[in-house]
DNA sequence: AGCACGCCGACT
DNA sequence: GTCGGCGTGCTC
């Protein structure tokens, strides 16, 4: 077995003649394969350090090592006993920074697994699992403090002259204590510094006690359907399960009760919600319910935050972990279900860098965990409902709506030949009226375009302002006399005249929030509160909205897709969707399925506690069968057309999908490449997968870079892993212009 | 991604 | 004569 010959040594510098010592003197050669924090697809092979004894060294544990001309952190992957290149080259590890994995089997093989069908470097995907603070080496802290043998021994009413000091050691003698929790009791990390001087109190790990499962308050009494869904999907090893039920049908209360079950045993709950859904009334339900702790992750919190959570979930001191799409890479010591709430959510999918879908990868690690997954959602994606179809879910229904609201009464208004204000026509204005002024009630008003309108021409050359960095038009802000690009960073000051003949008369056209809530503005009387982007920059402007929605003032709520995202409006009586067509006219082929999903969601948001609400549909096309499907509130017949013709032209998810993408300052370099790409990979594909492209993107210039797709697409599972490994092989290996970058989405979300 | 090495232009 | 521009190549 042994690679190194006495020869080869003789000639070596004497560092590696180190590696002659390791063969001679072992049984078998120990190699530690590691990952690299770089974003290479490879791994790295190491020596042990010296004087370590290979029997604890597990997959998961952190190594320091020597990488190129500096020194790096990386993760074990596993002990293997043969390197992959020639043991001239293996470099003797430095050190090994755990004492035990810090992810554990099912974790190191989720992110192999992710590695790989994603097809992105290993060690940008461990960059998902383990805080910023652990990559860089600090070592796990102790982040508690405890009394030590001398402190225990302390006589009663010891240092009764120092208060505060007294005050922390009785804390302690209960056992073990985070700094927070002592804070709030009035002990100074000055008090502290002084006790461990003194010798009579440490920092420790906190030792791995299993929460509570105790309940803060009980839940109310289940309905028939939420009893049977919880009956079916209780218990400890992997299933998955699809949950349907329309807003306010109680899907929470099925997680909620699902949760306490899982707690009972002793196990952790993984629940996982969209990006704009976690609000603190989303954790306050959950902490309000359960005596355990609520671990909570998402992108907002400090490297220090963060790292605190992961670790109570690491160490399963917290009972539930709750968190946005990267929270499903959060090591739990003890899994007993995941739940991901809003399934059909966009923003469970990455969008740059590492592109994993966190819905999928729940799936996936359910399975691995070997826990029961929950996928819930008024509005399941066509992937979820076809897996479903294929019994690969269970599906449950809650068809019923808690509290007695029904669900509202679902109209169109064609609007061919309507006259329209700010994109309002006189029936829904009637209906708005009606709402805020006879019935005292909150009407609520969707328009996807932020902004005060999307196009500023002039009215004697025809000029149009464009981004001079995207194919884009530059979108009119009235509110803050500018002119932006929706795309990418441009903005300018609003011209008075126009840069190309000097007129100065300037039109706008098109409809955006700020000119809807503008002219509502001039002909109510009640107020008027915009929600998009723009109007929520502050911290707490959301905050204030819920307040001003939860009240029972009549108003006016106009919004964009903010507006679809779990929000609770209890008052709203009536939905408006002054654009329907616009969402229509989307070039992706997920277009209506998100419309579809939109109008339903955003419907959801009327009369939930009030019977009678009403929601308006303003479009050119009412005869659409989406409409009419709409309007009978048929959500599955709309889902099932919309599945057959995906069946028919072999798009997900009766097909794969992966993009091959690249992105050059250059018109035709990127064309040029892919083009390469697909010609070498071509004869070596699977033959149940086509390329198809090179094709410009939707908006071939963005930010001032070129953008072109390579589609592939897959009948099976099995083709599409190996079309992405050949894809990307070959894009590694072809030379490409300096500053080309290319990258594969497998599983893209859009294709614009 | 870093971080080297490497070969061509304007400076104390 | 050097400081430094970023092109190219490698990391077990």
């Amino acid at each position: 077995m042994s690679v190194v010959k006495d020869t080869d040594c003789s000639v070596e510098p004497s560092t590696l003649c180190y590696a002659r010592v390791i063969v001679t003197h072992t049984e078998k050669p120990v190699v530690l394969r590691v990952a690299a924090p770089v974003p290479l697809r490879r791994p790295f092979d190491y020596l042990a350090p010296e004087g370590r004894n290979q029997g604890s060294l597990s997959p998961g544990m952190r190594l320091r090592v020597p990488f190129g001309k500096r020194e790096v952190t990386a993760i074990l992957l596993e002990v293997v006993e043969e390197a992959s290149v020639d043991a001239e080259q293996l470099r003797p590890a430095l050190d090994v920074l755990d004492s035990e994995s810090l992810l554990g089997p099912s974790m190191m093989a989720l992110c192999n697994w992710s590695s790989d069908y994603y097809q992105h470097p290993i060690g940008e995907v461990f960059s998902a699992a383990i805080p910023k603070a652990l990559r860089e080496g600090r070592s796990l802290t102790e982040t508690h403090w405890r009394l030590t043998t001398q402190g225990e021994g302390l006589p009663e009413g010891a240092l009764s002259r120092a208060r505060s000091q007294a005050k922390a050691l009785s804390l302690l003698q209960r056992g073990e204590q985070l700094p927070e929790t002592l804070k709030a009791e009035g002990v100074s990390s000055a008090v502290l510094r002084e006790l461990t001087n003194k010798g009579l109190i440490e920092r420790c790990r906190a030792s791995a006690h299993i929460p509570s499962a105790a309940l803060e308050q009980e839940g109310p009494p289940l309905g028939t359907e939420q009893a049977q869904a919880v009956e079916a999907i209780v218990g400890g090893s992997f299933s998955s399960h699809l949950l349907q039920g329309v807003t306010g049908s109680g899907k929470t209360e099925v997680y909620l009760r699902l949760i306490a079950a899982c707690l009972e045993r002793g196990e952790q709950a993984l629940v996982l919600i969209p990006e704009i859904g976690l609000t603190p009334q989303t954790v306050k339900r959950f902490e309000a319910r359960f005596k355990s702790p609520v671990a909570v992750l998402h992108s907002g919190l400090s490297d220090g935050q963060r790292f605190a959570a992961w670790q109570a979930a690491q160490a399963g001191t917290a009972g539930i972990v709750m968190g946005t799409r990267s929270a499903i890479f959060t090591p739990l010591a003890r899994p007993g279900l995941i739940v991901v709430d809003e399934e059909h959510d966009g923003s469970y999918k990455q969008q740059d860098g590492f592109r994993y879908s966190a819905r999928d990868v729940a799936v996936k690690r359910a399975q691995l965990e070997d826990c029961p997954v929950i996928l819930g959602s008024a509005t399941p994606s066509l992937e979820s409902l076809e897996n479903a179809r294929r019994e690969r879910y269970d599906h449950h229904f809650l068809r019923g709506r808690q509290g007695g609201g029904e669900l509202p009464m679902l109209e169109t208004v064609d609007l061919r030949g309507l006259h329209l204000n700010a994109g309002i026509s006189d029936y829904l204005m009637a209906a708005i009226r009606d709402t805020v002024q006879i019935q005292k009630r909150q009407a609520l008003l969707f328009l996807n375009r932020r902004g005060f309108a999307p196009t500023l021409q002039c009215h004697s050359c025809g000029w149009v302002a464009g981004c001079d960095h995207c194919d884009a038009r530059l979108t009119v802000h009235m509110r803050k006399r500018c002119l932006r690009c929706h795309h990418c960073a441009a903005q300018r000051a609003l011209p008075s005249h126009c840069p190309d003949c000097g007129g100065t008369s300037l039109l706008t056209h098109g409809l955006g929030t700020e000119q809807t809530e503008e002219f509502l503005r001039s002909v109510l009387r009640c107020p008027v509160h915009r929600v998009d982007s723009d109007a929520m920059r502050g911290a707490d402007a959301m905050q204030s909205l819920l307040e001003v929605a939860h009240g029972e003032e009549p108003c006016v709520i106009l919004g964009t897709q903010m507006l679809t995202k779990g929000h609770h409006f209890p008052a709203v009586q009536l939905v408006g969707v002054i654009d329907a067509d616009a969402l229509l006219y989307s070039a992706d082929f997920r277009g209506e399925e998100r419309m579809a999903q939109l109008v339903v969601q955003v419907a959801g948001r009327a009369g939930r506690e009030s019977a009678g609400g009403k929601v308006l549909i303003q479009t050119h096309y009412p005869d659409d069968p989406l409409f009419g499907a709409l309007r009978g509130g048929h959500f599955e017949s709309i889902t099932s057309s919309l599945l057959e013709k995906r069946r028919s032209s072999g798009l997900p998810p009766y097909g794969q999908l992966m993009l091959l993408r690249s992105d050059a300052r250059n018109e035709r370099d990127g064309e040029a490449f892919l083009r390469a790409v697909q010609k070498e990979a071509k004869p070596y594909l699977p033959s149940d997968c086509q390329l198809i492209g090179p094709l410009p993107s939707a908006m071939p210039r963005r930010a001032g870079r070129f953008r072109w797709q390579l589609w592939c697409l897959s009948a099976s599972r099995r083709g599409a892993m190996t079309a992405a490994r050949l894809l990307v092989d070959r894009a590694e290996t072809l030379k490409k212009p300096r500053e080309l970058s290319w990258f594969i989405d497998v599983d893209p979300s859009d294709v614009l």
